[in-house]
DNA sequence: GTCGATTTGTTCTCGCGTTCACAAACTCCT
DNA sequence: AGGAGTTTGTGAACGCGAGAACAAATCGAC
């Protein structure tokens, strides 16, 4: 086995694997709502639509929480996946740029479900200033730095257009924050241990198209 | 070298790859904004966030397109991207569900501009109906086929709760939609042939917490 | 208590993607 | 014309992830 740290499960989990166990963990919930107490890999894995050699796989890296010729208890199993992925435990959040989607964001009530909680919306345009989307103030960006520090804050939501990414992340990094979700379609350069992730819808529809296109052209 | 089929430019590009075109893309377009002609493999890269080796060789499996000792030609490179992804043509898209997230999609400017079309937007709560968002009304999902036949649609977008998103899926299949977005939090199944991309925010922030607990936990 | 059925955890192999490193090709200067 | 300097395109090495296959472990029947 690998060298394991001396108090806590310190494994290192491959990428792969921690992209999908929140697929995972949701999946345990639909079951749990389902009155389900126990399930084995193979049901587990049909309902996040992977495999199930590789499920028990990425599984085996979080411990033995299985029992052979049983499977899997529901509950626990749910327990040992949000803990290894820091959801048990509330995850304070900021989104920066409240415009069309960010005032979507601010609506969805996935997050605070999941145990992300919307703590500020700031925007510099100030003619939105002071608007209430689902309960949060719509705030002036310069209150980012007082927010982020009184808050405990590490993780950021960019939404504002991509010119403005790079300097909204500048000053995010800037004040603590160390992980970014960045919405807005351009590159942000940040510094070794800041962790960024990008959702770019219209890549997403670009990579259709060229799949479409190839439908189209069996000629 | 794979056999090659007769007429067109049939060379199977590989699904990473495919994933990062868009991105070069929208980097020549930035590069010609600012009247760059020609920019080299490392430039681009830079503007891109990739390694300037993988961006060539991505690159390669279009064609020989650059010129050596000189780099790229902007224009030239961008046209052969845009053609070989499938954005020099229009695709019409229909997106169903339009509540928070819809609205945000269907006002997004960045379809249109990017070589897509919105058609319609569904939504089967008939309070909406008749609304019209960005210059496009919002109508019953029951009209689904007969739009998506007549605008010859191939692109569909999910943006209904979970629950919905596989009755939705299923329309959309019925009636010829080979492409799916699916930005509801739920596995959907498709037959074969149908290519669905799923775009899901709280697993992104869910990801972003995993690593800020391994931050936070090196005690 | 033993046997058969079931299901997990893990090993092994294969293929894909990333990266390095370099030869080929082009430009420009003398 | 030739050589120095650049930059592309690609061969090869390497590492990671996917999936098949199987041994170990547990349960239930008798
Ligand atoms: N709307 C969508 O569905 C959609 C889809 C894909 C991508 N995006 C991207 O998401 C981003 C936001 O899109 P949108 O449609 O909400 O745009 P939007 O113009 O409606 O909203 C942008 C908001 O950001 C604010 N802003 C601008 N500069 C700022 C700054 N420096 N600091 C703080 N706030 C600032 C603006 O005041 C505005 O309220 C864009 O980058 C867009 O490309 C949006
Ligand atoms: N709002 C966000 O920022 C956000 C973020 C992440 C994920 N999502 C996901 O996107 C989806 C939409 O989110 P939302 O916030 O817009 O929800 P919403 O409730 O505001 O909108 C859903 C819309 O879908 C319509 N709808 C329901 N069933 C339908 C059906 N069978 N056919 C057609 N239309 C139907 C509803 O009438 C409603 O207008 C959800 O699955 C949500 O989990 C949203």
């Amino acid at each position: 086995m690998t060298a394991r740290s001396s108090s806590e499960s310190t494994r290192d989990i491959p990428e792969a694997t921690v992209a999908r166990l929140p697929v995972y963990l949701r999946a345990l919930n639909t079951l749990a709502d389902d009155a389900i107490r126990t399930c084995s890999s193979e049901e587990l894995a049909l309902a996040a639509g992977v495999n199930s050699a590789k499920l028990r796989k990425d599984l085996s890296y979080l411990g033995s929480y299985g029992t052979r010729g049983v499977g899997y208890d529901v509950d626990y199993l749910r327990y040992q996946i949000a803990r290894e992925i820091g959801v048990t435990q509330d995850w304070p959040v900021v989104i920066v740029g409240i415009g069309n989607l960010g005032h979507a964001l601010a609506n969805y009530s996935g997050f605070r479900s999941r145990g992300f909680r919307v703590v500020a919306l700031l925007d510099a345009d100030e003619t939105r200033h002071g608007e209430v989307v689902a309960g949060v103030e719509v705030r002036p960006f310069g209150d980012l730095e007082e927010i982020v520090e009184s808050h405990g804050v590490a993780i950021g939501v960019i939404a504002t257009p991509a010119g403005a990414a790079q300097d909204v992340s500048d000053r995010m990094v800037g004040c603590g924050i160390t992980s970014i979700l960045n919405f807005a379609p351009s590159v942000i350069a940040v510094p070794d241990g800041v962790d960024v992730r990008k959702v770019d819808l219209s890549i997403e529809l670009q990579i259709l198209a060229y799949h479409e296109q190839r439908k189209a052209n069996i000629s």
